[in-house]
DNA sequence: CTGATTTATAAATGATAAAAAGTAAAAGAG
DNA sequence: CTCTTTTACTTTTTATCATTTATAAATCAG
């Protein structure tokens, strides 16, 4: 009963481990992922690791330089920005894409996301703690279940690439939902879900696309704010008398 | 004298060699790749034969099945129809997000590439031969120039890859364009170039939208054609006495 | 004496070759 | 004819080698 064989490779195992390793922040950006290191950390040789960081190379979450060495990617706020704006044109064709393909049980389904999404966005204001991780897998799943549902491959691909991207950027600004942006998140999901139980596609594709820029913005104005609080830091040193 | 170091890595050059192989058919769909055997072929080692899979793989230009060996991508005309659905709304994005960054130059270098598209499209009706390349190169300049203009490496990569496997589709259904569908594409052009020096940013999206499903549909129009035609073939060979 | 440039050494990546593990196909036995 | 076993071929991993780059030290110039 042992079999239990590993059906994934050992580069695909590594590159899950680097994965989410950088999407943790584990490994921040800009530092240099050495690949006798890795490898020593990991006990796997040096070829797997390259395999590993070559698959991730391909996504963008590391740049691989020659022989100057492989780092893990720095995303500017352009980046952020470029990053959104593509997410925003693809969610929304997900959205089109989908309603051809949607059930009574994915209406159902749907809607009982957007309910316990928003249970869980009450629960935030008394346990933060526990519905904080929830509220984030609910809305992961809104967006997988709608994507599914396209049944293109390409466009499945594309938007968990960039997916990846973005929430290594959102460890690492720290970024965190207002109250109001939490509570505006689940009104626009609950008016994609209602657009899309109608068979809307234009309604839907216009929620959508709000959606995804409202977030866009959201996450934009926070960046200086960072900015702002590293400065701070700075300033704290050559304190003015 | 031979300096002139390759500055790229082996497998970089492996990959090239490999999409090039695969674009002009030399490769066909679903044909094994053997490591070893491209290794020879090639007078290179394993390792670099491997780095160039999996960056063929990342794009979706082969897949990688276990010790099942890999093979060249089978694109069906589901997956043509969705690429061309996701590249439709990208390229919209680009258009829009290109007209900020345009300058005056930008607008004569569009104007001249519509009006060498216009004697090239005339040429083709007496020298088919010289005219047809030189169509192909103006209509690639064309959509990079825009593409180059939004400064949004994220969107240029995921279209770069995306054309990749189209072109790839293309040369596997002995895509030709018809005269109309020439002309049409010609007529489509000019219209998103006047737009696009209007800064007419919805009158361009509009008009990229239509130029891009205008061709998925003239493409899945053509792709029972060939069928017959391999219907044909095999039919000859099993006649009926 | 200080700073910069060059050289040498060390470490990391790129590549090769060989061994290890697994899969599929073919051959042989029941 | 079917099931099992073996064989041959494939990818995957490990280990080794070579090449390049970066860092540090030493020497020379100012």
């Amino acid at each position: 009963m042992q079999p239990m064989v590993e059906k994934r490779t050992l580069g695909d195992q590594v590159a899950q481990i680097l994965r989410e390793g950088i999407l943790t922040g584990e490994f921040e950006p800009g530092q240099r992922l050495s690949e006798p290191d890795l490898a020593n950390r990991l006990n796997v040789s040096l070829t797997p690791v390259r395999e590993a960081l070559g698959t991730l190379a391909a996504t963008g979450l590391i740049v691989r330089n020659g022989r100057q060495g492989t780092h893990v990617r720095k995303l500017d706020v352009e980046d952020i920005e470029n990053l959104l704006a593509v997410r925003e044109t693809l969610e929304v064709l997900a959205v089109r894409q989908s309603i051809p393909n949607l059930t009574e049980e994915d209406d159902g389904h749907m809607q009982y996301l957007v309910a316990e999404q928003t249970k869980a966005t009450e629960r935030v204001k008394v346990d933060l703690h526990s519905a904080l991780p929830r509220l984030s897998a609910l809305n992961d799943e809104f967006h997988e279940l709608i994507l599914a549902r396209t049944r293109n491959e390409w466009l499945i691909n594309m938007l968990a690439s960039i997916q990846d991207l973005l929430v290594f950027s959102r460890s690492r600004l720290r970024f965190n939902a207002t109250l109001e942006r939490r509570q505006a998140s689940l009104a626009e999901h609950r008016g994609i879900a209602q657009a899309l139980v109608r068979r809307d596609s234009d309604g839907a594709a216009r929620r959508m696309s709000e959606h995804v820029r409202h977030l866009k913005e959201h996450v934009i104005a926070l960046v200086p704010e960072v900015q702002d609080r590293e400065r701070q830091q700075v300033g704290s040193q050559e304190e003015p008398r």
